[in-house]
Parts: structure tokens; sequence; C-alpha cells
DNA sequence: TTTAAAATATGATATTTATCACTTTTTTAA
DNA sequence: TTAAAAAAGTGATAAATATCATATTTTAAA
């Protein structure tokens, strides 16, 4: 079992406000997991026990409307920590997560980082501080789904990709996400996300081989973003 | 100048936790400020020097999108506290907030709260689930901006705002606002907020006098919320 | 390796929503 | 009180998007 204290992880995340008695105990309580690609680290309604600290993957995270349709609502990588809003409000999640190819994440019990989010002020402000960078993001995803089209939603999601993920040797967008993926993170119809990925790809603004996409021509791209 | 000790408003928020040490100096650095109706408390991209305790009144919170249409994030009344999502984050507020009517609030200087969020746990632990909270509510309307129809975000904006504000002697909501105003919290041109209104009330399932809205059918108006 | 299932793609069409132009009503301020 | 401005309302039309049907390609499983 390998040591909080020794991961270089918490680095990333409001945990590297702990300290080493503190980490000392988080590593004897925490565990490990495999998540395969396609499973879920939780699901919609579950009462989650802890948190998630991500040490290697990506899954997405997302929420049921009520229409039937599945909106995304983030993507959670390497280093970032999963459930702490459920652990706060104390309630059952209302998101799942879904990994979008193989994880390792680290399980905390949750009374491990109520104690923590107690007594220790520098980490319960970190996590407030993240908190507050999640309402701001949220903030402005609100304004974007209400006002711009789907179009501009589309251009902003490859050029965001582009800037969180990074590319591959051959230039493409560094996550593997399918067209419905794609087309749940904007709010849109796939056939939609589909046709405009296309319609991208003609205008030698993109090109993809499945599900590798490259952004070609990104000041075009943040143009079409932006309404134009 | 009232004394913080004694206002019943902090009840409603998360001052609550505060000690009568805590609330008797924040007593001596707080002011009082009457704010009205269309006047700003805050703009967009201000730097906020402490947060706001909603006295009396109601104002709109909202934000500038790209596109240059304005969009109504939230609606902030009494009991409820403003600007502190910026204050954590020690960054310009990204939103704007202007008066709905004649407002009543008071004003904490930042150092005040950042003292008594270090010092006080169960103060931060309360200002962590109110974000918390917010960061839920937030995934409802990103789902429901991406996935819902114009005609379902107005169903449910009109039972949201009955419940939230009641109504009053003669049944209309107890909020005022215009049709711009509906139309930027729905995410819509005013024009299609104006007919899905008109639609509604030749159906029966509202009326409505100038800016009173009431509602004469809240099941019917949850069933088109719902998609029927 | 072959076959079934899933994902991607595309056309035709319907529906939703925005835009523009204009009228009427209400509010505000001189 | 009245004139001007703002808000509300409506029609015509264009643009955006969803839906349905179906074809093709890719992936996964027997």
């Amino acid at each position: 079992m390998s040591k909080c204290e020794q991961c270089i992880i918490r680095q990333f995340n409001s945990l590297k406000h702990l300290s080493r008695e503190e980490l000392v105990r988080m590593s004897n309580c925490k565990t490990s997991r495999i998540i395969k690609k396609g499973e879920a680290i939780f699901e919609e309604g579950e009462r989650l026990k802890g948190i998630f600290c991500v040490k290697d993957g990506i899954c997405k995270v997302s929420k049921m409307s009520e229409n039937g349709r599945n909106q995304i609502i983030s993507l959670v990588t390497k280093g970032d920590l999963l459930g702490e809003r459920s652990l706060i409000s104390d309630e059952a999640s209302n998101l799942k997560a879904i990994a979008l190819n193989d994880m390792e994440v680290c399980f905390i019990p949750k009374e491990e980082i109520l104690k923590d989010l107690e007594k220790n002020p520098n980490f319960s402000m970190s996590v407030l501080k993240d908190m507050a960078q999640t309402i701001k993001q949220a903030d402005n995803v609100i304004v974007d789904m209400a006002q711009k089209t789907v179009k501009q939603r589309l251009a902003e999601t490859l050029l965001n990709l582009h800037s969180r993920f990074g590319v591959n040797k051959e230039k493409a967008i560094n996550i593997n996400l399918s067209r419905e993926d794609i087309a749940n993170i904007i709010g849109t119809a796939t056939e939609s996300a589909i046709r405009l990925l296309s319609d991208l790809k003609k205008k030698n603004i993109i090109e993809f081989k499945g599900k590798d996409i490259s952004i070609l021509n990104s000041s075009e791209l943040d143009k079409i973003a932006q309404g134009f």
C-alpha cells in the first residue's frame, strides 16, 4: 500500500495542505481502487462514504435530466478530487461518474476528511477556494448553455479540451470521447454534434479519425466560439 | 446603528454560527446601506471589499455573455449572503447584482469574514455547506439549460418563483420581474418569453396583469416543466 | 474470423427559437 | 398633465436544432 505522505498527486489538490500526521492517518484508512474503462465510480443517488482522489485516468461526471437525456457536467482527471460536494452536504450524490479510460483512484473515508476539515483551517480554506472556483465555472457554463448556439459551444468545448488535456504524438486531443459524449457535454443531440464536427472538418478547422480529433485552426475555432 | 447580535436576519444564513464576541466585532465594522430599485450593489469586474447580508428586498445576480446578452444566474433575497464567492477566491466579481426593489443590506468587510472563517470551524463548515448547495443547484440549472426546451424552463421557473417568493393578497407571485428579466432567467429572447407566457395564459394555466403573475393550474404547469 | 451490436454518418423533415419590424400599452420624468 | 421613453405584445420570417429513418463503419464478442 503506497503512502499518502509520499504521493505526488496530492500536490495538485487541497490535500497538499494536510500535515504529516494527518497524511499518515489518511494512509492508514485510504484504499486504492482500479476502475476499468466504462465502469462507474459512483452512481446518481448513491450515498458516498468518502471522497476519491484521482491518481490516473479520466472520468465523466454526469446527471440525467428529467427528459431522460444525460448531461456531462465535468471531466475529472489525475490530481482532482471527486465527491467533495456530496460529502460536505451529507446527501446522496446528484451525479454519476463513469471512467473514460482505465483509472486508478484512492478512496478516503468521509470521517477522515471531515475531521481534517474541522481541525485544519488551511485545508478547509483550500476546499472553500476550490468550491468557489467550481461555482464560478458553473456560472460560466450556465451562461454558455443559455446564450450560445450549439456551434459556439462545440467550438469552445474543443478548445477547452485541447488546453486542458493537451495532444498526443499525432496532435490529437488527449481524451477519448464518443460523439455521444461530446453531444452530452455541449447539450445537444448526437446527430447535431456529428454534423457540426463534419462541418468543421470540411472547413479544415479540425480533422479527425474516429475519436482522435485535432485542431488545425484554433484562431478560427475561437472566432466561432465567440459567435462569428 | 443596529447590532448584529440582535439582528434576526443572521439566523437565516451562515452568520448564525458566529459567537457573541464575533458578532460584536462585526457590529463595529459593518455598515448599512439602502439600495434603490434598479441600482447596482456591485458590477461585473468590480473588486468586492467584503460581503453583503441582505436585510430586505430582492436583487438579480447576472452575467453578460460573450454574445452581449445578459443571463440571470440567481435571485438573492432577505436573509441571503452575497459576494462570498469573490471574497473566498479573492478575485474580481464575475457577476453583477441589481436591486429589483428597494433594498437594505449590511456590508461586512472582507478581513472580518476571513478572520472568522479561519477561526471558527462551525462558521466555515456552514459556508462550505452553503457553497455545496449552490454547486448542486448550479448543476441542475446546467442540465435544464442544456436539455430542456424554453417552454419547460419557463414553466419550471414560474413554479420555482412561486415556491420561493410566495404570493401576495391577489395570489400573484411576490416578485417584480420584467418580461426581459424572465427571458434572462430562462435564457431566451424576450419576445419568446412573452409569447410563451401568453400561451400559458390562453390555456388558463396562469394569468397576469402587468408584472403580477398568478399560477392557476400548477399541476398542469408541472407537467409542462417535465416535458408533456 | 465471423457476426452481432454499437457507433458514426447523412438525408429529409418537423419543431423550436431568434430576429426584425412594427403597434400598443405602461411608466417615467419634465 | 403630458410628452417621451421604455416595456409589452404580435406577426412574418429566418435560422437553429431535433427527430426519424436508414446507411455505413467500427468495435466487441462468440
